[in-house]
This record gives C-alpha cells, structure tokens and sequence, in this order.
DNA sequence: CGCCATTGCGCAATAT
DNA sequence: CATATTGCGCAATGGC
C-alpha cells in the first residue's frame, strides 16, 4: 500500500465516470455554458467568413464538443506514452552504451598487452643479436652482461 | 509565424491576468465555491479527527487555497523543467557516449593493424630460421625437423 | 501536520 | 478538418 502511481484525482477512476471528465476546477455546476473561445482580443477579431455563424462561443454542452474533447484527450494520452516511452528507450540507449564502452576497452587493454609483449620479445631479441648470441641450442636468458632495465 | 509555443491559453498571457489562472473548465463565473475534496466514497470515510470540523470541502476562494494552487503550480513548473532538463541530458549523453564508442573502436583498429604487423614481422623471422638462416655465424642445426605451427 | 515534488489528467492553443 | 504536441492549472499522492 505504498508504491502506487498517483491514482486518476477521484473521478473517473471511481465510479463517478459520468460525464464529467472535466470534473476539476471551477465546474461541477457548470452554469455558463457558453464561453467566449478567446477572451481579450487575440489581436484580428473573428475571421470575417464565421461572423454570420457563431460568432465565437463553445458550446461545452453540445456533442459536437464532448466528442472534440474526448478525442482530444484521447490523443494526449497517446502523445504522452509515446513521449515516455522515447524517454525510456533513450536511457536505454545509454546502457547499452555504456556497456559498449566497457567491452571496448576491455579488448584494447588486451590487445596494447599483447602489444607489449610482443614488442619486449622483439627487443630481447634485437639485443641478443647485437650480443651475438646465436638462436638456437645455447641460451643464457636473463644472465646478460645487459645492466639496463627496460 | 509559425514557431512560436503554444501560448498561454489566452487567459492570463493575455490582459485577463485578474485573478482566475484556473479559468480553465467550467468555470470562468464560479458558483459552487464550495466543492467536495472528493467525490465518491475514498473507501475510509474521513478520518474520525476530521468530523466535526470543515467536513471535507475546498474554499476556492480562500487565500489559503489560492496560495495553495499558486504554490503548487510553481512547483510544478519547476518539476517538469527539471525533467525536460534531465531528458536532454540524457540525450547529450547518448551523443558523448556514441562519439566515445567510435574513438575506442578506432583504437581498436590501430591496435589490431600494429599487432598484425608485428606477428608478421615474427612469422616471416621463423620461417628464416626454419630456411637454414643463421643469425650472425654459426651453423645452424641444419634445420629443425619441427612442423608444428604456433 | 505541512510543504514541496511528482504524476495523471483534461483543456485549449498550436503545430503538423 | 483531424490528429499530434505542448504549456498550463488542478488534485491526489509521494516523500521528507
């Protein structure tokens, strides 16, 4: 009884499910009905073809309306899933990533050590050469007159 | 015009900035004021505390209220900042993480060539041994009867 | 108990 | 004209 996600505010998810989607704010006894679509002037007054018609009022009764809304509604939930999971496929991404990454330089730690090694095998030899010591059957390996590291 | 944001919903952004920033829904000439902090039964019916006091009803128009939703709604803007933040980040990562991956598999290369190289360097040194070369001069064993490879 | 933070939701303006 | 996006405020809830 503690990890649950916020929960729709009461309505709808309850049995309420009515009408009232809009249920929040002011309403819940709506009474105006009808409302200007754009208070204050939205700078051009109505396009000069709808002034016969309507003039610039929603009906938020007729179903006309209801269904615009409904669609609407339905079309954000849409937008935003499809927003969350972009979100989630992205970080994703990032382990995917990330993982990647370490398996890269996993291999080049590996392949810079076998660098090295072979690169110390070539200088030992080089050194043997100029040492004259010849390759096969005798092998003084580390008994050198070679004093440097390295 | 035609990159711009969404814009205010009219009110608000616009000279209407009285008081109602809820003008939104129903409301815009509220009658109620006094509405139920939640509609059908929540299952407990209000805690036993609670009883005699304000039942469980919201004054809108109460300062507490509004700067209560004032509040809130500040909260809330902050919150989704951040979490647009938090995604562009994580976008940025992607980029700094695909940029890293390609840096390492380009090591990678340079590391395999140089290593082919050297392995090369070594097989060709063998095969001279195994053709009767000798290093500086001595007689060699007259070839070795080895065949193994590696 | 309160405050801020998150989150789901519906609305309206806009973008496509 | 329809759907998709986006900013916004509300309310429930999480968390301290």
């Amino acid at each position: 009884m503690s990890k649950t996600s916020p929960q729709p505010p009461s309505a709808e998810a309850n049995g309420v499910s009515v009408i009232y989607t809009q249920a929040h704010s002011s309403g819940l006894q709506q009474v105006p009905q009808l409302v200007p679509v754009s208070p204050a002037g939205g700078g051009k007054a109505v396009p000069p073809s709808r002034q016969g018609k309507k003039s610039s009022f929603v009906d938020r009764n007729s179903d006309e309306y209801r269904q615009r809304r409904e669609r609407n509604n339905m079309a954000v939930k849409k937008s935003r899933l499809k927003s969350k999971q972009k979100a989630q496929d992205t970080l994703q991404r990032v382990n995917q990533l990330k993982e990647e990454n370490e398996r890269l330089e996993a291999k080049i730690k590996l392949l810079t050590k076998e660098l090295s090694v072979l690169k110390d095998l070539f200088l030992e030899h080089a050194h043997n050469l100029a040492d004259n010591v010849q390759p096969v059957g005798t092998e003084p390996p580390t008994a050198n007159p070679d004093s440097s590291g390295q």
